[in-house]
DNA sequence: GTTAATCGTAAACGGTGTAAACTCTCGTCG
DNA sequence: CGACGAGAGTTTACACCGTTTACGATTAAC
């Protein structure tokens, strides 16, 4: 949990941090009910008139992003709970955990789902410039990824074998993804982690958008499908039958 | 081309007709400059106030709904044109590039791809019931995976090896998809296409999003990716490199 | 040629994001 | 302590939005 109470704050910038606070507090309640999110409602739900609210953000689009920030945090915690239920050395379980958890939140919480992704993927990179080059899904699921490949070992591509642009991309990414701890030889792992975060966040979408038979989203076949469809290429070949049932247990639970 | 000059209609009937494709054209070009379609923009392009409309649509919704259905048709109608350019019998090729242009289409007309993806999917089963059964991009893939298992022959699994909900799903399916005309013993090839389906519009949706890094979205590596990964459950594997050159081929041409 | 449905208008209501000017409440400094 | 100035909030106003209502004009039909 972050910043308690930092003294070297003054009293009114306390204050305007949990102003700041309370503003994702009440976006996200609204959040909950309806699919739109409005300024003025957003202010009317903490006492203020619209215009106040621009003492904190610049614009709408501004709020907007914030409020996307920050949900992604707070959700990104919970898919790290998951992954922490689970035994430190069972990194593939760890990760089939998370990606559950991504999904089951995804699908209880549609609409703050839509917030996160349906945005031009700015996502608040101004605001609040503290805590900004931490959390994000992204940085969670790299981990996840990397610490299977530590455990399993399974075969990474070859750098040099990618499209020169891909290599570009992976020595520099300018997509969340923690590459820094990653010698150059191995930075092909970036490119297995975007592959799979591509099937993970594909499915999920057209899972909350309903883009899908909603009984195969109900029962969460085609999720279990890409999933399983994608555990070769992370050496889980062998493992997914006991991933399967770690999955089920999931779906089971409650989304949100 | 739809309807030319049906004379079974009646003179206030074609105007009517005339005015529906009025309101699409309009907010068609709305959308080619920004993300917001409203209503009142679509009226004013057309030289009319906004109460007109409602004399053609009940609300803001059914506006969207008519006009996402109207581009979701047109659009289909340039990806069956990118497959006709091939030789009938190269199933592979043109389920390839119909996929491909589908791709080219959504980066090149990211506000269209929105208002037809974003939308809750009910898309306008009302309004005008002409041709709703019809089109559909869901549709045209369906038949192209279809040619693909006629002339290749590919392996599709066994109906009764399918999670319970998925069997049933496959043999009442409420997604578009022309099925009628598949034994029951062949309804797998439904499965094998809702996964392609869900690979494709999940990496396209990442790439009009902008949720990927933009020299990745530029490039189309991942797009290529995707499909490479996907072949062999159509049983394209041995073809995939005369089928990446033609995706490459295709990537070339600017989008729209 | 009258009638009635159709298509359009203007006016109005409540909602939105946003800009400007104003007020009040503080923390700071002389 | 008292003045000052920054900050947070208000009111007012504007332009836009979806939507409803009441009212004309056109036009097809009997």
């Amino acid at each position: 949990m972050p910043h308690l109470v930092d003294p070297t704050l003054t009293r009114r910038e306390r204050q305007r941090e949990s102003t700041y606070v309370d503003i994702v507090a009440a976006s996200r309640e609204l959040l909950a009910e309806s699919p739109e999110l409005s300024l003025r409602a957003v202010a009317a739900k903490m006492g203020m008139t619209a215009p106040a609210l621009y003492r904190y953000v610049a614009n709408y689009q501004e709020l907007v992003d914030l409020v996307a920030f920050e949900i992604d945090k707070a959700a990104t915690l919970t898919f790290a709970e998951a992954a922490d239920a689970l035994d430190p050395d069972d990194a593939p379980g760890r990760l089939v955990a998370a990606t559950t958890e991504f999904r089951q939140w995804a699908l209880g919480n549609p609409h703050e789902f839509a917030i996160v992704f349906a945005n031009p993927v700015a996502e608040a990179a101004c605001v609040r410039r503290d805590l900004l080059t931490l959390a994000s899904s992204g940085l969670l699921m790299t981990d996840l990824i990397h610490d299977v490949w530590r455990q399993r070992g399974f075969a990474i591509p070859a750098i040099d074998d990618l499209p020169d642009v891909v290599r570009a991309s992976l020595e520099d990414p300018l997509i969340p993804a923690k590459v820094e701890d990653l010698a150059r030889e191995d930075r092909g792992l970036v490119w297995v982690y975007m592959q799979g975060w591509t099937q993970l966040y594909g499915v999920v979408v057209l899972e909350v958008m309903g883009h899908m038979d909603p009984r195969v989203i109900e029962s969460g076949e085609m999720f279990i499908d890409v999933i399983r469809r994608f555990a070769p290429t992370i050496g889980l070949a062998e493992e997914m039958p006991r991933l399967e049932t770690l999955i089920r247990e999931r779906l089971g639970r409650a989304p949100g």
